[in-house]
DNA sequence: AAAACGGGGGC
DNA sequence: GCCCCAGTTTT
């Protein structure tokens, strides 16, 4: 793990610090995390705060008009379906949890909108609780190196839980999407800035740079 | 396993 | 125009 800080070092996007930052109480950490689904991090910071300015808590939220939200929330992609999605989950919230956010995963994943990745970000950002977020950069990026192979980014999950040091879970999943973003990217990667490129499997596939 | 959801931004 | 994008749900 010291590795791969060294090699994001210099890569590091504020801007994913900043939301998480501003966001740590667990509603809105979730409530942002569904609204980042295929979304830019700028975009979902933005859309976030003017949702929050509309509603901050799960009871104001739940009773804002899916168009008032809709609104709020673009132009996050599927902010459509997300508005419905926060809407209902809000609902939920109130009704089911008592306002609360779940603490635990299993209850969290029962969310409608909340994926693994998202219960696990809400897990750690929001609870500092242990949680390992697994998107597709993290996929790729284990695959890649050979080191697991994994037919889904649940079973990458499994995997690396097994190998990762038990702590720091926030800043290891930060470091790990950076480095999936910034050094071993989808298109291009750039070995030549990469400190475990010895360890890499891709060396030959899709090495570049 | 693959499609659907959906629109903005980069080129 | 075409392709990409910190996912989740449904088929």
């Amino acid at each position: 793990m010291p590795v791969i800080r060294k090699v994001v070092r210099g890569f590091r996007d504020p801007s994913v610090t900043q939301i998480a930052k501003r966001s740590r109480s667990p509603f809105r950490v979730l409530v942002s995390t569904v609204i980042s689904a295929r979304t830019k991090d700028e975009v979902t910071g933005a859309a976030s705060e003017r949702l929050y300015a509309l509603a901050s808590t799960p009871e104001e939220m739940s009773r804002l008009r899916i168009t008032s939200i809709e609104k709020a929330i673009y132009p996050a992609g599927f902010y459509k379906t997300k508005a419905r999605t926060i809407k209902k989950l809000c609902r939920i919230l109130v009704d089911e949890y008592g306002s609360m956010v779940p603490d635990e995963i299993d209850e969290l994943v029962r969310l409608p909108g909340v994926g693994r990745k998202t219960a696990n970000l809400v897990l750690t950002l929001g609870f500092r609780k242990p949680g390992i977020c697994v998107d597709t950069h993290v996929h790729r990026v284990c695959n890649r190196l050979g080191a697991v192979k994994t037919k889904n980014p649940t079973e990458t999950e499994f995997a690396l839980r097994e190998v990762l040091p038990k702590r720091n879970w926030i800043e290891i999943n930060d470091l790990l999407v950076m480095y999936g973003q910034a050094v071993c990217n989808p298109v291009s990667p750039w070995c030549s800035r990469c400190g475990i490129l010895r360890h890499c499997g891709c060396v030959g596939v899709t090495r570049s740079r």
